[in-house]
RNA sequence: GCGGCGAUGGUGGAAUUGGUAGACACAACAGGUUUAGGUCCUGUCGGGGGCAACUCUGUGGAGGUUCGAGUCCUCUUCGCCGCACCA
């Protein structure tokens, strides 16, 4: 055995063995239990950052520990390979997407397999790849006849910097997810995918999901938004400049709170209903208002610290119920995406409705009585909107009425009149998946000037994207390729045009997990062995994929399961959300009053006497610079740190120790040299202790009489055993940086050196060889999920067997923890005193003897007396005085 | 505004779920090994008081339940994240 650590060469022959073993290649043998462990897979952005390997280190060790304690693991690995990045680096570069792609996919994959994951390679697939993206096209066109796809023209978000159009879900605060950019609105043609009408099972099955953490599901259920409601019309005869009836006459609305119906005093229109279009046409006024609603909705940051605004229309509608006139108002507080982009205002029970109308001095009508506020005050009262403790009063015939009889009433009122009825209203809307882009999945449609837009027949599928072209920044370049668009019209023959825009690549990741799991299947979008693995066991990623792509791929999930290809309701059972990889953000401004970021790596820390940080200085010019604490590493900030030369000074178990040691899985992980350092620092003790005392699987062999051994062995031995107990509580939690402290500890328990009689053949000599090889082996094998490397290397030279991955999972032994004495504490009051050591089968009242004349104890029950004590077994005692 | 999570030493974080608070590390300090630096080893390390045995205090704050609370309940402050005029 090499006296030094040498962990370059560990980690390559470790990792050249499992090559050749072909050791992780997942296969299901039905005896064992199936453990399916799926990490997001990383779009090839050129090198791997830190959330990657935090990633899939939490992965691995999951995989590895998993099949350590006997399931089948099926860990794969793939490429989220589509998408504009490269497109972008091909207009600088000017090199096609696709060499650009698959070039830092092979670059990446060489780290990922530095990194020593225990993944089955043969598995990979990367979603730019005819062989994947055809069942892309071959299910779109499936949806296409079951109508959930279908051809719409929209007003959109429009990126214009990638000049794409955007899914709603992918606009946050009115600007592009990943441009920034502020999002125009466009009218365009584009396919959608149905995912409302899904909108239900999504939402009530977020119930089947208890392995989810709770905030994904209410972000998810607050993105799908349910709301239950009434949809009902006021009536009215304004016309168009042509003399038509607007919308039959009708202005229809949505509400929540139906009950409040009688309280309507106006009602508001958001600035592009076509109430307010006509009436600004010959109001000047309106017209400018309604002009700058338009414009301010576009950024919908600044909408909510906006000021309710509105303008009377001057037009009148009738109440549907008590046929009063009713005046209409744009509102900019109205949303023309929502509902029905008109609402009833009943300014008495809901806040909104209230500022506007005291802003505008419009009429208040209380139509609900509130416990405790019989008197409606100038400023807005909560419990005025507060369904749930009021009856209808001014309502006519629904005065007396609670919320949820009222509601019913007038919703059956209204539609015996044919004027409304109940309705759920959602927030969710259709997936636009047609993006203006080159580097997609192509959508599988011919435009024919005859027969119209004409589905590619699944034998002539997939429709291959030409992988050669060099975007110029000009919009999609597939619109330029005469060789793409041109092509016959699969009904008529006649010449016709492919469509060019390209699949969303949210699509691309919808369902990959599936794939993975049929990789092998050449003729079918999966096949048997994808109901076999799946769900997915453990999914792992980024909180940023909380709703996207989670929401995404349940939907893709269910829509296949309605074609019978899979058989699983929920492709993710459990999902582990993993905290962000911080480190220190140094920063200084400049002359020009612009800020100047310091790498880490160019920084001297300042402490002060107690050791804190005070503050920090730059190394080139020993002057000052702002510390800012920590931040998400970002190459902007300048306090990345690349996994790469993290792998070259210390190596992959290291790199692997010292992520999961850091912090839980789910928490942030702050970055510190120091703290890897830490980590490189116990792996080599690890090595030196092996070195130095050779804890050799022999010494598992010698006859050791355990009764007569010294207590200082057994206390040790116990140490081990409840350490590795500890672990494996931890493990179930998932809560790993224990199990690494775990470790530690019984490297430390291991450390502490036994004086024993060094004759040959001395029991007590036995005793310590046996517990030192004992917890050796086990030490291995707990810490060979994190660092499978050098366990790999020293359960091999040590003699415990060929091959660690093969070996059973430790378990603390009984015989091992149990003590003959334990020490107690003692309580008075709840107040520790003392403490005193038993034996382990001392019964209460012994106890309760020993606790009372307990030296410690004694001075505290002078001049009071014993009313209680209270037994706490193998723990403490507490004796209760007053 | 709504929803979710959190607050424990100088720092990252433990506390087997109501039973010895601060495990395991990092940093700092002191000492040893070393020609020196690094490595490595030993010790100290929440705060106050005491020469000491010890003692008081302490998990953002205020109450409460309990023999006993970091953990449970109520209120409150601050921080992070998500959604946000959703009718």
């Amino acid at each position: 055995m090499q006296p030094q650590y040498l962990f370059t060469e560990i980690e390559q022959r470790a990792q050249q063995y499992w090559a050749e073993k072909n050791a992780f290649a997942a296969k299901l043998d039905g005896k064992k239990p199936k453990y399916y462990c799926l990490s997001m897979f990383p779009y090839p952005s050129g090198k791997l950052h830190m959330g990657h390997v935090r990633n899939y280190t939490i992965g691995d060790v999951l995989s590895r520990y998993h099949r350590m304690q006997g399931y089948d693991v099926l860990q794969p690995m793939g490429w989220d390979a589509f998408g504009l990045p490269a497109e972008n680096a091909a207009i600088q570069n000017k090199v096609p997407p696709a060499k650009w792609t698959y070039d830092n996919i092979a670059y990446m994959k060489k780290q990922l397999q530095s990194l020593g994951f225990a993944i089955d390679w043969s598995r990979e697939l990367a979603t730019c790849k005819p062989e994947y993206y055809k069942w892309n096209q071959w299910l779109f066109l499936r949806m296409l006849e079951k109508g959930i796809a279908y051809k719409k023209t929209q007003t959109v978000n429009w990126d214009p910097v990638d000049q794409t159009v955007l899914a709603n879900e992918q606009v946050i605060d009115g600007r592009g997810w990943r441009t920034g950019a502020v999002v125009e609105k466009r009218e365009i043609p584009g396919y959608y995918l149905g995912i409302t009408q899904y909108a239900e099972q999504l939402l009530a099955d977020l119930d089947k999901l208890p392995g989810w953490p709770e905030r994904v599901k209410t972000m998810q259920a607050n993105w799908i938004g349910k709301s239950i409601g009434v949809r009902f019309a006021f009536i009215h005869d304004i016309r168009d400049t042509m003399g038509n009836l607007i919308d039959d006459g009708k202005l229809w609305v949505f509400t929540t709170r139906a009950d409040t119906i009688m309280g309507v005093t106006f009602c508001a229109v958001a600035a592009e209903h076509p109430l307010a279009t006509l009436a600004a046409q010959n109001q000047p006024e309106l017209a400018a208002f309604i002009e700058k609603c338009k414009q301010g909705s576009v950024m919908e940051a600044d909408m909510a610290t906006m000021e309710k605004e509105g303008m009377d229309t001057g037009l009148k509608v009738l109440h549907p119920l008590s046929g009063e006139q009713v005046p209409v108002w744009v509102g900019n507080y109205v949303l023309m995406s929502y509902g029905e982009g008109a609402v009833m205002a009943v300014p008495a029970h809901d806040e909104r409705d209230f500022g506007f109308a005291k802003k505008y001095d419009l009429p208040i009508r209380q139509s609900i009585a509130i416990e405790g506020a019989a008197f409606f005050s100038d400023a807005w009262v909560e419990s005025y909107g507060d369904k749930s403790k009021g009856v209808c009063i001014n309502s006519g015939k629904y005065d007396g009425l609670r919320y949820e009889a009222a509601v019913d009433a007038i919703a059956a009122d209204l539609a015996a009149k044919t004027l409304g009825e109940k309705k759920t209203q959602w927030r969710l809307r259709d997936w636009g998946v047609s993006r203006q882009r080159y580097w997609g999945c192509p959508i599988p449609i011919i435009h024919c000037d005859a027969c119209g837009d004409v589905p590619v027949p699944d034998e002539q599928l997939p429709v291959k994207l030409p992988e050669d072209c060099v975007p110029d920044g000009s919009g999609n370049p597939l619109n330029k390729l005469a060789a793409f668009i041109n092509c016959d019209c699969p009904k008529c023959g006649k010449p016709a045009k492919r469509e060019t825009d390209t699949m969303d690549t949210f699509v691309d990741s919808s369902w990959y997990y599936a794939r993975y799991a049929s990789r092998f299947s050449a003729d079918a979008m999966v096949d048997a062995e994808t109901s076999q693995w799946m769900p997915v066991d453990q999914y792992i990623g980024g909180i940023e994929h909380a709703i996207l792509h989670l929401l995404y791929s349940r939907f893709w999930s269910k829509v296949m399961r309605d074609m019978a290809l899979v058989s699983y309701d929920e492709p993710f059972a459990n999902l582990l959300t993993q905290g962000m990889v911080l480190n220190h953000i140094f920063s200084r401004r400049t002359d020009k009053g612009g800020i100047e970021y310091f790498a880490p790596e160019e920084i001297g820390l300042i402490y002060d006497a107690n050791g804190k940080i005070e503050g920090a200085k730059a190394l080139a010019d020993g002057q000052p610079v702002d510390f800012q604490g920590m931040g998400t590493m970002s190459k902007s900030k300048r306090n990345g740190v690349d996994p790469q030369s993290l792998i070259e000074q210390y190596g992959a178990d290291t790199a692997r120790f010292f992520m999961m040691f850091a912090a839980p899985p789910e928490q942030t992980l702050e970055w510190s040299d120091s703290g890897v350092e830490g980590s490189h620092r116990f792996l080599r003790r690890v090595w030196n202790f092996a070195h130095t005392h050779k804890p050799h699987s022999a010494s598992l062999h010698l006859a050791v009489d355990w009764a007569s051994v010294t207590r200082v062995i057994k206390t040790q031995r116990r140490e081990i055993h409840l350490a590795l107990k500890q672990a494996n509580y931890d493990l179930g939690k998932q809560q790993f940086n224990t199990v690494a402290s775990a470790c530690m500890k019984m490297l430390n328990a291991l450390e502490t050196s036994i004086d024993v009689a060094d004759t040959a053949g001395d029991n007590n000599t036995f005793a310590s060889m046996f517990v030192i090889a004992e917890g050796f082996s086990m030490l291995l094998r707990l810490l060979s999920p994190i660092c499978p490397h050098i366990t790999h290397t020293m359960w091999r030279e040590l003699g415990y067997g060929d091959d660690i991955l093969t070996a059973f999972w430790p378990v603390p032994l009984e015989a091992a923890l149990v003590q003959d004495e334990i020490e107690m504490m003692i309580q008075v009051n709840g107040k520790l005193r003392a403490s005193m050591t038993v034996a382990k089968d001392a019964d209460k009242a012994n106890i309760e003897q020993l606790a009372l004349s307990h030296a410690g104890v004694q001075k505290y029950l002078e001049g009071v007396s014993v009313k209680k004590v209270i037994v706490v077994p193998g723990k403490l005692v507490n004796v209760v005085v007053g």
